[in-house]
DNA sequence: CGAATCTAAAGCCATAATAGCCTCCTGATG
DNA sequence: CATCAGGAGGCTATTATGGCTTTAGATTCG
């Protein structure tokens, strides 16, 4: 869980890149979404340093497509946009940092970890083709 | 999208519930998850609000599930708590309620809907005994 | 029955995180 | 070197999270 705008606005972002075959600027893509154009660049941003987007400074500049629609999933995306795995709860990830002395024999987190594994499994085998595509 | 934490501990809240045969009472709960009691009562209202938990009043009163765990389906936990459905973005839903003069010929709409059609279908497919089994 | 007690329900207020705004800096282009 | 667009940081507004208090319904006991 723990989504938010962020995610939703890089997707959209990724949609009307992935179209686009040009690179689009901030600017733009801000407009056509209706999206604070600050937030917006902060997400791009985000997306270049994850090595889904390259970044291009300069005249006719902005953002572009890195890899293939095909190759990125909406694991990756939501990951590098809120600078982690969405993560049902912090304690969900590893037993070994749970600050609860009841760690081995916690009730509740064989199905968290169920829980984790079944959203992970969903948004990995999302890609931005599978948006495009049908 | 915009799943946040209220989901979370609602999901935590139904599985110790689950497992508790008899009511459980929002502070108890509170205690087991390590999570805020009056934020987490809220959370447990609009679930009963839902008719997926029970409230009792009074001694050994609580909270109990309304449902078997198998009809508990995610999508249903993440609207009540949410107050709506988890929308990847506010058009997605509706094309009519689109504030652009584009509706009709919007270019991501139709990949928005798609997207939150995976996202719904996922949630709505995901039940409480699905979390407690395998 | 009536008082005391238990717990949900509902409101208001404080804090923390997110979303959005603005300005300056950096690198690229012509 | 003038201009364009990304990079980075600080600041504000909005929303989410959490705390606290009061009210209301249910139970127990005398």
């Amino acid at each position: 869980m723990l989504i938010t705008r962020a995610s939703e606005y890089a997707i959209l972002s990724l949609i009307l890149l992935c179209k686009a075959k040009s690179p689009m600027d901030s600017d733009t893509l801000s407009r056509e979404l209706s999206i604070s154009k600050s937030f917006l660049a902060k997400i791009l941003q985000s997306l270049a340093k994850a090595e889904i987007l390259n970044s291009y400074k300069g005249v006719n500049g902005g953002f572009a497509l890195k890899k293939d629609p095909k190759d990125i999933d909406m694991l990756w995306v939501t990951s590098a946009v809120e600078g982690k795995v969405p993560a049902v709860f912090e304690c969900a990830p590893s037993l070994e940092d749970c600050p609860s002395d009841k760690a081995s024999t916690c009730s509740i987190w064989p199905f968290l970890h169920k829980l984790q594994g079944k959203i992970d499994l969903f948004l990995a085998n999302l890609t931005l083709a599978d948006l495009l595509n049908d």
